[in-house]
RNA sequence: CGGGGUGUGGCGCAGUUGAUAGCGCGCCCGGUUUGGGACCGGGAGGUCGAAGGUUUGAGUCCUUUCACCCCGACCA
């Protein structure tokens, strides 16, 4: 891509109206748009990272057998009721709306019914069990306070994934295959040495504990204490002696942190699929119960998390892995730059490396600075210069000096990182 | 939802005891520049969030309202 065909632009200044380093960041560099409080657009960068973080988790689901599906936002009231979670007063922050002819309709805030629902047409005997089912899906949920930028909104990315089981045991192996991949995720993203395995508040079942992924932020809503031996952290919510004595835990091995819910596992026993009628025959030809377990990430509020913290006074500073580009390419000086700069951009393009071009008729300087407000990992400039010599010079937005490089020394060095 | 704060060109801001708006950046034109956000000259762009009121006169005072930010409460 190049930056002078790109239609979105850089800012000098930081928006006035955010707080947060993320949302500044992000709006800054061109990444996001913001429409409303909670509610953000993603510009061509920022949907290059969303992508990228779509397809990490969605590598990770596949990787345990999640089939990915894509339910609706519009939803019926009637499966709703069937639970107990349509009325105001069970569930404050749901979006409604009308058809034309005065019929409720709710707005996706997830999704536990539909998929219920929707997985009565096929499951009907212990042979089509156990699966997993997931999408990657906007949610929205009508929060009295969005604040932190993407962190907490009223519109945001979520994968939820939904664990269907004919007992508890093959329910307990499907949570921590599930709990196993999420941690790969946060590996992934460059998270995992900062995310701990959280346990929280069960929800609706008080018998069991939730299992949250808390990232440690001092932006983090959440309070939570963390035992770095055992790396795990238990949340404040449910900190009493009891908890900690069922959980194995030393209060004086607890640190308190803060930490960002970056993904949050339930165990439903039977609930929605009772409440809705959905069951299946074991083979004595008996009706059982069918075990759920839910699973969610956040994913643009991870995209925030990441913003958030792999950034320096300069700007952002992207992991590879979930980097807009790979390599942002700098040109400088006239004919002769511009004839190299151009034949490097398309040989590495043509290799399979992500380029964005700074071919802009603009100041060394200003290319420099939106570079690395960008914070694409790799820099390579090309000036007039360094023709003589036939090399390039290459720095790490992560740190680390500029080196020249010959041309050779630059492809090894950019040759298609593996994700 | 309670408390606090803020709304003025695209962005960031200033605007005194009321007198019909200004600065920086950005943008357009011309010229000079070209390895760390260039410089000079010229120019475009705002019914001051909205509505109502007080006043000879309102960005400024009053009322209502909308939006945004922060703290708290809330957050399957």
């Amino acid at each position: 891509m190049r930056v002078s065909q790109l239609f979105t632009k850089t800012s000098k200044t930081v928006p006035g109206d955010e707080v947060a380093r993320n949302a500044q960041l992000l709006i800054q560099a061109g990444f996001i748009h913001k429409e409303m409080a909670g509610v953000y657009a993603y510009l061509p960068l920022g949907l290059r990272v969303l992508e990228n973080i779509k397809n990490i988790v969605r590598e990770e689901m596949n990787g345990i057998g999640g089939q990915e599906v894509s339910m609706t936002t519009l939803q019926p009231r009637d499966i709703w009721e069937k639970t107990d979670r349509w009325d105001d007063q069970k569930v404050d922050n749901w979006f409604k709306t009308k058809l034309a002819n005065g019929t409720e309709l709710g707005v996706g805030l997830t999704h536990e019914e539909p998929v219920v629902d929707m997985a009565g047409n096929f499951v009907h005997s212990y042979k089509d069990l156990p699966f997993y089912t997931y999408q990657i899906a906007p949610k929205f949920r009508n929060e009295l306070r969005a604040k932190s930028g993407l962190l907490r909104g009223r519109e945001f990315l979520m994968k939820d994934m939904y664990s269907f089981a004919r007992t508890q045991e093959e329910h307990e192996q499907l949570y921590e295959r599930a709990v196993e991949a999420y941690c790969r995720v946060y590996e992934r993203l460059g998270l995992g040495d900062m995310t701990y395995r959280t346990y929280a508040d069960g929800g609706i079942f008080t018998s069991r504990f939730s299992d949250e992924f808390q990232t440690l932020s001092e932006v983090g809503e959440d309070r939570i204490f963390v035992d770095e031996a055992k790396k795990v952290a238990i949340n404040e919510e449910i900190l009493t002696d009891e908890n900690l004595q069922k959980l194995g835990l030393n209060r004086e091995n607890l640190v308190e942190k803060r930490g960002v819910e970056v993904g949050n596992t339930f165990h439903l026993e039977s609930k929605y699929t009772d409440a809705l009628d959905v069951y299946y025959v074991d083979d004595q030809g008996n009706k059982q119960s069918i075990i759920m377990g839910c699973y969610g990430i956040g994913i643009s509020r991870l995209m925030g998390v990441v913003a958030e913290h792999f950034s320096d006074d300069k700007g952002l500073v992207w992991p590879e892995n979930i980097a807009p580009y790979q390599v942002y390419l700098v040109r400088i000086g006239g004919e002769e730059a511009v004839k190299h700069a151009n034949a490097l951009y398309e040989e590495l393009t043509g290799i399979g490396v992500d380029v964005l071009y700074d071919d802009r008729d603009e100041r060394p300087g200003a290319k420099f600075a939106d570079a690395e407000l960008i914070g694409i990992p790799h820099r390579v400039t090309v000036s007039d210069r360094l023709i003589t010599s036939e090399t390039y010079e290459y720095v790490a937005r992560n740190g680390g000096a500029a080196t020249e490089l010959t041309r050779h020394e630059l492809l090894v060095k950019l040759g298609r990182p593996n994700n």
